[in-house]
DNA sequence: AAAGATTTCAACCGCATGTCT
DNA sequence: TAGACATGCGGTTGAAATCTT
């Protein structure tokens, strides 16, 4: 027996909207609101939808004050912090950018975001145009005891620059805020100026320093992690593996068939990976 | 110009959580 | 306190738009 539908299907409309039921559910809640009930919504302003149909379509559409158009260089750089630190907590990261809906921040994130920031923090530009050498390994430190060290990818390229998280000169235990530098692939944008943004821990919840998880005892898994809706969105059949303290990352298309290991000695910062989408 | 491939984004789905009785 | 119901949320889907060949 399965959960109790919210509503009758078979009497419902689904698919998109009409600029006419646009208008009626529009004006209904500009006159009566939601009056506190969803479900009821749409029978009381004559819609053959579903409550949470209505809810969604004027949550992420006819809000009058929902933004429309694309994102700026500094919503990009909020979703990116915020994605770093909470991970897909959508309607928290939307909280920050007003006039965005989760929806919105969502698949700005799946469809553009993460491409450009995936492509940044490999360096694709910088093997594809700068070096001939089609190999490169790029070391990575965790210390377990203290925190956890994302660092280093700048070997690969001095201009990428990566959050580290528990690096005391970006959380201070004392204060109230939290300073991160701001992740971003600089072959984007030729004037690129790092810059940093102010979070307030009480509206989001950074992880500490001693709450990183200890990743010792996976260090001998193999782990293999792939995502078709990853590869389809990165034009790529693309594969992340874990082997023996290495993780390998194989894909074509921009990467164009090489591989990059990434040498994280004994431990893996897999909730860096895990956070961005892998 | 047309066909196929890819990208975008609105909308749906189902689960988790909150609220009410 | 438990159950019913409503809402909120993140993941996923699929049609339309756009791009490529």
């Amino acid at each position: 027996m399965g959960r109790a539908p919210c509503c009758d299907k078979a009497n419902v409309k689904r698919g998109p909207w009409s600029p006419e039921e646009d208008t009626i559910l529009k004006n209904h809640l500009e006159k009566h609101g939601t009056g506190g009930n969803w479900i009821a919504l749409p029978r009381k302003a004559g819609l053959k939808r579903c409550g949470k149909s209505c809810r969604l379509r004027w949550l992420n559409y006819l809000r009058p004050d929902i933004k429309h158009g694309g994102f700026t260089e500094e919503e990009d750089k909020i979703i990116c912090t915020y994605y770093n630190s909470i991970g897909s907590r959508w309607s928290v990261i939307a909280s920050k950018l007003p006039g965005r809906t989760d929806n919105d921040v969502k698949n700005y994130w799946n469809t553009k975001l993460k491409k450009k920031l995936l492509a940044g923090r490999i360096g694709l530009d910088h093997m594809n145009n700068n070096n001939n050498n089609k190999e490169e390994e790029m070391s990575i430190s965790i210390n377990s005891t203290d925190h956890l060290n994302v660092a280093q990818f700048s070997t690969l390229d001095p201009k990428v620059e990566l959050i580290e998280y528990g690096n005391p000169d970006y959380y201070h235990p004392n204060s109230s805020t939290l300073i991160l530098p701001y992740v971003m692939d600089t072959s984007y944008d030729q004037n690129y100026v790092p810059q940093e943004i102010t979070l307030d821990p009480s509206q989001c919840p950074i992880p500490k320093p001693m709450e990183v998880l200890d990743y010792s005892t996976s260090a001998n898994n193999n782990y293999s992690i792939s995502s078709s809706q990853e590869a389809s969105s990165l034009s790529t059949s693309s594969s992340l593996a874990l082997e023996n303290n290495h993780f390998s990352w194989a894909g074509n298309g921009s990467v164009q068939g090489d591989e990059i290991l990434l040498d994280f000695g004994f431990e893996t910062p897999y909730e860096l990976l895990n956070g961005f989408g892998f």
